[in-house]
DNA sequence: TGTGTTTTCGCAAACGTTTGTTGTTTAAAA
DNA sequence: TTTTAAACAACAAACGTTTGCGAAAACACA
């Protein structure tokens, strides 16, 4: 069925020996220039690719790391993700992406397969629900790097790289103090999430600390509808809020939405201002002012993490990248 | 190193032979059901997990699709690649996507990947600058089917599928006609696509046919920032739109940002219609009415027809999806 | 002519599986 | 008791590569 070229049928058609071929295809010095040329000829000629099954069999080394993650549908993660492939091929290493739908199981069966392919090294955002954390460790004892980014577990001693989650938040709380805005309708993501966690304390430690009177109304969305449905109720009551911060890109699609429903006019009658990587904040008029959280630099940080890993680095480390504001004219 | 644990070093502790262990582990009739759940339970208690590259070795199949394509940076790729994603594993194979970001040279790189990898058929969408498509009909010469999707090549004779651009562009013409809408501002994508060209000629024909006397301002923007410019324009001078068309996500965000610079309030002031898969028109309220284009459904479309390549289907097909009217309030 | 040194290549083992064939034991049928 | 079959497990080859080692040929030096 499929005449694949191998080696040995090229030595075959050569009359040399299949580690001649080899040889010769790797500019090995045992080869004569003479022979080499003409081993490299009928290989192009014949279309040869060498079976990257067979090779990783017997090197011992797939040469190939795995991204595990709950889905790719965000642009952060898409320029996470590209950022890392651009680190891999400039190393030679390739990369497989598993995404797990945000489901537990899934995810074990994605870790299963990186397993299964030996790959070199796992970088790793965590779903939602994953509460055990164990496959993960298991994956490091078999000397099987794990860095974990964004989405990381609370676990202590383990690789982790993130956006300054604490900064970003801190930077917007101050960006909303400088406006000397007074009632603020403050929308965090999932409550059980270390990433909120993070983003609400540092924000809210923020306001305390420069002791202003804001009033700051605190809530949490686990959806864009939610986030919809929460600035909604807020303008109808009679106090109405003087700024919207959102925690992140999910949350501020659905309080545009419904700054837009409410027919409110940014930054005349509210502020706005929200952590992102920067994709949705640009599509609004004004532009939305944000901390940026880079999923193209977390990318960079995590593979120089994860090469270090490879290189024998045992100690945990728990790094960030910083963090900038991004005027964007809605605040 | 790395202590893997193998089929052999199973055989060792048990002093069994490797053949009896592999039987073993895959419940072949050969082997007694003591041996059986003898060699299980050490199997599982070590985490014996069959190394994926010796089997694909052994086997001569990957069981592995490649999805090669400029980047992932959609909502709709990113649906399709879950939707044959999910298909893949409901037949037990796995999937590997390679990006390109649109350059023609990575994309080939990404190819002689696939090629390496033995993959059992590649899903590809080329990149706006692939004008030779010979080395996909080179894999399809090698057994490697290619089912082409979305950014397809007008060469006839290869398998494609799409999304139904012709459907999709005169079902928005209709429902623009339905409303009586006298003056539309149709804004296209780049000129050479050819899913811009099947886009406008469906879309002009549904006017031309429908005898109306709408007059049509067609434009073409080869991105969000030219459509955000050509919506301010049209709406600078003395006879106004009374509603806006765009072919695809890209350019209503542009457009959407316009609207909103412009304080038109849709759909009274100016209706909105999209062509899209459904994200994007979501966030802004009303939502906006859209003609859908199902990234999902493509992939089961070219799934199914991946299989039947591989079953030996050999003519070469173009297929397409339907398309539907989704109303959000915007026309 | 003998010894030593290159140069150039082949042999064979190994990576971890799968699988067709063969061999041994046990138990049932004669 | 012998024959036959069934049950169970081992042997060995193969998938395509890489690589240490050895071998043959060519050449130089004495």
């Amino acid at each position: 069925m499929k005449p694949e070229v191998t080696l040995k049928k090229l030595a075959v058609m050569l009359n040399l020996s299949v580690s001649t071929i080899s040889r010769a295809l790797k500019n090995h010095p045992d080869i004569s220039a003479e022979t080499r040329t003409k081993v490299k000829e009928l290989a192009t000629v014949l279309e040869y690719e060498p079976n990257a099954y067979a090779i990783h069999l017997r090197t011992n080394n797939s040469k190939e790391f795995g991204i595990v993650i709950p889905a790719i549908s965000s642009y952060f993660y898409h320029s996470f993700i590209s950022s890392v492939e651009e680190e891999a091929r400039r190393f030679g290493y390739s990369v497989i992406i598993l995404q797990s739908g945000d489901d537990p199981v899934l995810e074990q069966e994605n870790l299963k397969k990186c397993k299964q392919n030996r790959v070199s090294g796992v970088f790793a955002a965590i779903t939602s629900k994953t509460e055990d954390i164990q496959s993960f460790l298991k994956l490091e004892n078999q000397q099987i790097p794990v860095i974990f980014f964004d989405k990381v577990p609370a676990f202590e001693a383990c690789n982790k790289v993130c956006v300054a989650d604490g900064l970003a938040a801190s930077m917007a709380a101050e960006a909303l103090i400088l406006k000397k805005k007074l009632a603020v309708l403050s929308i965090f993501g999932n409550k059980n999430l270390s990433i909120t966690k993070k983003r609400l304390k540092s924000y809210t430690d923020t306001f305390k600390k420069h002791k202003t009177g804001t009033e700051i109304f605190t809530f949490h969305a686990g959806n864009t509808e939610e986030a919809f449905q929460i600035v909604l109720q807020a303008f109808a009551g009679q106090s109405k809020p003087d700024a919207v911060f959102c925690m992140s890109d999910e949350i501020l699609a659905g309080a545009m939405k419904a700054v837009q429903k409410l027919a409110l006019r940014f930054p005349k009658d509210v502020g706005i201002i929200t952590i992102s990587d920067g994709y949705l904040p640009k599509i609004y008029y004004p532009e939305i002012s944000y901390t940026e959280t880079s999923g193209h630099k977390l990318g960079k940080l995590a593979f120089s993490r994860m090469l270090a890993c490879i290189a024998g680095s045992t100690v945990a480390q728990e790094l960030s990248i910083d963090s900038k504001l991004i005027e964007g004219g809605s605040l």
